[in-house]
DNA sequence: CATGAATGAGATTTCATTCAT
DNA sequence: GATGAATGAAATCTCATTCAT
């Protein structure tokens, strides 16, 4: 049952893609090199441009992998929610496992940045983040939370900044957050009736 | 009353720092150059490294002065906001303003990911957010919104995050957003009463 | 039976031990550049950070290599010695065969002072003339020369201390050196018998 | 009593040839630039070219002037020594006083090396060593060491080279060579003689 | 399928020197 | 007499990529 040379060739590539959503975390996109990529994939230089056509094209396809498994799985998390506040909750969840300056977190950032000057990763990032804003608003508007689409943006931007903001230190901590998010998420609006739609006073 | 050595000098300081602003927001933090910013200033390239010590400090600077500007004419506008949906109201404003694909923006988020790879500048940004967020908690503490410490990390939080996601294409519109932010600082929360602190459900 | 690309590879590694060790003596040590180094040894200038990991790596590796030859040399003459003065004729021959303007002694000098700004090679210099010495005091203690190692010691300086002369301009010559040298390692110590204090054997 | 703008031209002067003299033993020689001397002399960097005609000449000239000092001091002490042994011993006390990586050897090293490749320098350098090794000749002589002339070239050289290879790590110590470089003045040689031809007078 | 030597451009930074003030 | 801004060359080193093997 050896190996054959496809194998190898195959785990070559799982090697450098793995290595290339570390170093975008580690060093930042613009700074990841072929050599840094062939080291810590334990390859040889050139088998970089063997498998990618370029380093950027690797960078892209590492990163949109990592975000799509973690959008997934999101994504399956709020199938299982009954209420926005569970679904919530789920949220508040990464936020206490993605602190802002971990891997995750930074191949994130790094990934939106990069994507302002790489129009194939813009568009497929969008889709990305798109995707995840649809199944999120779904969610809300089940629960006939008002505005699902923008309370979902809302919701998807709080999340992203509040990782870019912790990043820097300390703020508040996550269950004084959840709180406060949760008020974006509540049924119904008592009171004196703040409607929904557009009006700026 | 012609201009001195010393005028010249200072000249070519500023748009030095200039040049650098502009730059971190089109090509990236990582990727200005000492010849990209020389060229755009219209200095010879040694006048770079005469004026500041390494192209890194230039960064630095240029970076934290912008956004020093900023935070400053922000937090004047909010000294003159009656109420929570007024002050709430002129940084929808900015929203409107900056779209997360003009260069304030994107000297924003190329600056926090810059500083979290280098300390000096992390600790500065640091500052200049955190002052951010304690005026507009205050702002937010006088009128009574619940838990201004968590509300105000929140608003801005998704600031930033609502002009990361911007930048990838469009969302909902500057209007339905602010209808959503303003759950987050509507003065009391009446029915159900989600009492404030610390819970997580 | 055509050359491979890794025997290329050696080639120009070699060609450049070779083109350092030359400069070394022309240029002194820290005016050699990467250019030099590469048009001396017929390479590209990206060629010699291909092979060595700095320019200073590749000077001390040079150096060291010229060092470790002629010292084996040297070691290997005295083998053959069948008395200190025979010993002292063949380093004399040295002193003829090294003028102290030729490239062996300059870069010997060279790398006397590199080695006080460099602990590296500080360290493996040292190591080099250490063995020398302990090789020469082994060879006189042998021919009963009164304290062997300080006696070793002073005329391994005094060697090296002619080159270094010479090359600021003509002195007495060799024959009349020796005459002098041959005082240190006369086998008996007549009259008033300068007692040897503290030598280790 | 104020300073004249003379006299601060002199002081200038005084500080940036203070300054080369010790960067040159900390820097390397080649190393030293203009910023560095200007800013350890404490003036302008325009200041350098303005007192002397090129770096180059302000290190020759400090360095000589230190080497002057140096050898006029020794050379008085030679003059108060009554025997060769007591003047050795004056010698002797240099070794305890430079160890090979104080700043005084180490810009006679460096000054050395610089003198390979700067004909004025080796010049100057020259008649500082002639100068001092007729001093020590002559001392010689008055005291029936055999060959003066080259005694005292063996004897500067080997207090020199011992300098350098103290820089490497430790030897002997002072007192053991002390007690070989004093068979090179043994006043008779008795035995075999070992009959000292052609000396220049 | 993989290698690794090579290339030439371009990165940051430091340099000695000049010159208008 | 002194200044300090500016220059343009050159320093070291890293880069993505190519290609012969």
């Amino acid at each position: 049952m050896n190996t054959t040379a496809a194998d190898r060739g195959r785990e070559a590539r799982r090697r450098l893609l793995e290595a290339a959503a570390e170093l975008i975390a580690e060093r930042g996109w613009a700074a990841v090199s072929t050599r840094m990529l062939a080291e810590r994939a334990g390859v040889a230089p050139g088998v970089v441009h063997y498998h990618f056509s370029s380093v950027q094209a690797l960078l892209t396809e590492a990163a949109l992998a990592v975000m799509h498994d973690l959008i997934e799985q999101a994504g399956a998390g709020m199938e299982r929610a009954h209420t926005p506040g569970e679904a919530l909750g789920l949220m508040i969840d990464f936020l206490t496992a993605y602190d802002g300056r971990d891997p995750v977190s930074l191949l994130f950032a790094e990934t939106y940045l990069a994507a302002g000057r790489d129009e194939d990763l813009r568009r497929s990032l969008g889709e990305v983040v798109t995707d995840f804003r649809r199944a999120l608003a779904g969610r809300l508007a089940e629960h006939q939370v008002p505005s699902p689409d923008a309370t979902a943006a809302v919701l998807a931007a709080a999340i992203d900044g509040i990782m870019l903001h912790r990043a820097l230190g300390p703020g508040p901590d996550a269950t004084d957050l959840t709180a406060v998010l949760r008020r974006l998420v509540a049924p119904t609006e008592p009171g004196p009736p703040a409607k929904e739609q557009g009006d700026t006073p």
